[in-house]
DNA sequence: AGACTAATTAGGAAAAATCCTAAATGCAAG
DNA sequence: CTTGCATTTAGGATTTTTCCTAATTAGTCT
């Protein structure tokens, strides 16, 4: 759950989550689109894969990523466990 | 919408905002809760006064901070726009 | 005022994240 | 097998985060 909020907390690591939800997208097109090196890219993929949020295949001679959407469910999860479930301490609605 | 995400990737500042679910609590008192000096949760809790996460409101000699559920609900759209909504440029800069 | 309580700020050490260039790996095609 | 392409790993510099103790501010109560 750390590692998941962790990989979200930071604009690029969204930014590619956002670009995976049309589809996959092979690792050099992610880094094609951002003004920083392959590697720092790569790094980050690894922190969304370490989190789940992604999932890695190999596409012939490129490796494609994949948004894994139940990880996102899992933060969802959590915070809205936080708006739905409040309680006030003078009553408990269900 | 950084501050916001990045507040929430620590697992101190989560057990924090989970605490204020049931209601404002003073900085004592949540400080009491962790085995951390109480500078520490300062800091903690001023990283969730940045996002806009908990607000902070004096109490005669205490301070007590509220959770604002608005910020938290903030978090909650980026995510639900990532797994329910397929629509095209949600328009957030993230 | 003076003592006491609640909480923050200051200063700094240690750990982690970020990002780069250079080198290495894995795959496919000639 | 060799060449080239797509991607990752290694190593390291810089910045940020995290956490501590000590000092300080802000408010309360005799």
């Amino acid at each position: 759950m750390n590692a998941l909020f962790k990989a979200l907390s930071h604009p690029v690591r969204r930014r590619i989550i956002d670009m995976l939800r049309k589809g996959p997208m092979a690792s050099g097109d992610i880094a094609a689109a951002f003004d920083m090196s392959w590697p720092t890219i790569t790094g980050h993929l690894n922190a969304l894969k370490e989190a789940g949020l992604v999932s890695p295949e190999r596409e012939g001679a490129s490796i494609r990523y994949r948004l894994e959407i139940s990880a996102v469910e899992e933060a969802l999860a959590f915070l809205l466990a936080m708006t739905g479930a409040r309680r006030r301490d003078s009553g408990d609605k269900t």
